[in-house]
DNA sequence: TCCTGTTTTGTAATCGATTACATTTAAAAT
DNA sequence: ATTTTAAATGTAATCGATTACAAAACAGGA
């Protein structure tokens, strides 16, 4: 692998202008000419290495996510990924599992100089290191965040979008409608269980505590246990809104499993709108985020805060999408 | 943020003396305590920029994938990222999209030295180039591979996996078996077509072409339009194997969609075992690769060959995994 | 005390690029 | 032809670590 000096030397020029006819600066064309003939021979590839260790940047970027194998990300970070390489940036995409010491590799990283920046929409992030760490680097969150962090974020208006998947159930008859959230130690399921409780006492149905379900997680597991739970409270529940597809799913899969007919016996609304939802027997009614333009937006607030401009966090617009799930 | 020189500078020592205190070389427990502290005092972290150009290397390692969005990779990805993590390395996951030009963004990093190897899980991926990149380059390859390119790989015996889902629906009583292949071009669906074949032969049922319907790329969308095609054609087919879960959910939500009955009256199994096979209702029949595993096994074969040990292509177990949409 | 051998510490080169500044070369103006 | 001005090129410092080698400090033995 040949070096930028071995290139100079080979070209009877001097490493100045080899860097100069790498980046286009001022070169006369018969220099030019000379030096890339030396460059394809060679076969030389500038070290990003040595470039980056003298502009004290990496150009790599974080994407800090609990877990892969939830398919609500993968939008986002298509939207992110189309919009950091076209900046010449790329992302590295962290799976914390919730786990602290994973997720202080991955700080540990930027503090390192190795990654430039991070887009966090982990929920479970650590959310006092996160503050610390965002003084002296740049962060932004995306999907879950905290106001009080002072970390700029990039969010729907979860409250609102519940209450709208509620109070289509609402409408469609369906008033004894139970909840599986996930952790309220969530800031989006304590938003979300606020829409589910306005759109009810809008109608004139008392909230019920007794009508929410917690789950450890969003995942598919969970949302069958939850549903499991439902069935045999025997509340007679005509409806159920979970605050994310995975749980949704799970549920549907449960209300199945026990012989239920969705929607005829019981609806359920999911949140979210990951492909999956629509692969599911009855598709599955859920709110829609725009998660590639969450991404391509949190993405360009990350790169600005990188280059010393000043960001504001972003509120985008939601859908209520209706599908099999509730019809009927 | 403080480096080197001025903790060295600080602390009344070489600079030598600190990076020794880093990396535990010899030192006086005194002299030892006293960088420790004013380490500890300027909040100072070693640059992994200059490091990794004085080493050359940059501990970061490439997965290719052709997207994040096929839940398939993930247990594969946790395996990787639990083996290289434990060694001080990291992952990029690098989505293709199946598009040359971004696969050429990531072979472009391992040649500017900003990642040290790759583990192709692409199937679409250039061949060509990636051989001839692996001549300079650590590269391995997971779950799709070439035998001629020379790289090792890591895979399970496709043929072998697909002849024995095929032998099962047989010896459910369901002969007359419609196949739902991706692309020939992979090498993965030439063998389980090769396995498809072997089985249906042995039991003196004729291999029909006409029965092998080919999609362009193994999604859910793909296997709704192969089974609707199944179903139009009109042959009275009992059961149908497909290539990937995501084909198979495909597959099950038309079949569904049209009025049919799974399994009674057509019989799916698909590949993968991926999380959402089970979610389906009903679950679905498929095969299992030990996924986690085949991750590990790649990383630390990765990681192998960049140290400079030889390394062995490996052939992986499988497993059958009978579920309610072939029982009956 | 002096010498030897070991351990600790420091000096300076190195990795591979970029870039400020100095110098040379070429073009334009007189 | 000479001076002025602009453009091209070169020299060397720089980014922040690691490490070979040199030098210094210290311990033990005579």
């Amino acid at each position: 692998m040949a070096n930028i000096q071995e290139v100079a030397k080979e070209a009877g020029v001097s490493v100045a202008t080899v860097s100069r006819v790498m980046n286009g600066g001022a070169v006369t064309p018969k220099t030019k000419g000379k030096v890339e003939e030396v460059i394809k021979r060679l076969n030389y590839e500038p070290s990003m290495l040595g470039r980056n260790l003298r502009n004290s940047e990496s150009r790599l970027l974080l994407v800090l996510i609990p877990t892969i194998s939830n398919p609500y990300y993968s939008d986002i970070i298509n939207g992110i990924e189309n919009t950091v390489i076209r900046q010449g940036y790329n992302i590295l995409l962290c799976e914390t599992d919730s786990n602290p010491e994973r997720e202080n590799i991955y700080f540990d990283m930027v503090r390192k100089k190795m990654a430039d920046g991070i887009i966090s929409m982990d929920p479970t992030v650590n959310m006092e290191e996160l503050k610390i760490l965002a003084e002296d680097h740049p962060i932004i969150q995306c999907s879950e965040y905290s106001v009080e962090s002072g970390i700029p974020f990039v969010t729907i208006d979860n409250e609102e979008a519940a209450y709208r998947a509620v109070s289509h159930l609402v409408n469609i008859g369906r008033t004894d409608i139970a909840m599986i959230n996930s952790d309220v130690t969530f800031l989006y399921a304590r938003q979300r269980q606020l829409g589910y409780q306005r759109a009810l006492e809008e109608k004139g149905v008392p909230f019920d505590e007794g009508n929410v379900y917690y789950t450890n997680g969003p995942s598919f597991e969970r949302g069958q246990q939850a549903m499991r739970k439902i069935l045999t409270d025997h509340k007679d529940h005509s409806a159920v809104f979970a605050v994310s597809d995975l749980l949704a799913i799970g549920a549907l899969k449960e209300a199945h499993q026990l012989g239920l007919r969705v929607p005829e016996d019981i609806a359920i609304a999911g949140f979210d709108k990951i492909a999956f939802s629509n692969m599911t027997n009855p598709a599955l009614t859920t709110i829609a985020q725009p998660m590639y333009d969450m991404g391509t937006t949190s993405a360009q607030m990350l790169i600005d805060k990188i280059n010393g401009r000043t960001v504001e966090s972003t509120m985008m617009s939601h859908e209520l999408i209706i599908r099999e799930s509730t019809i009927g």
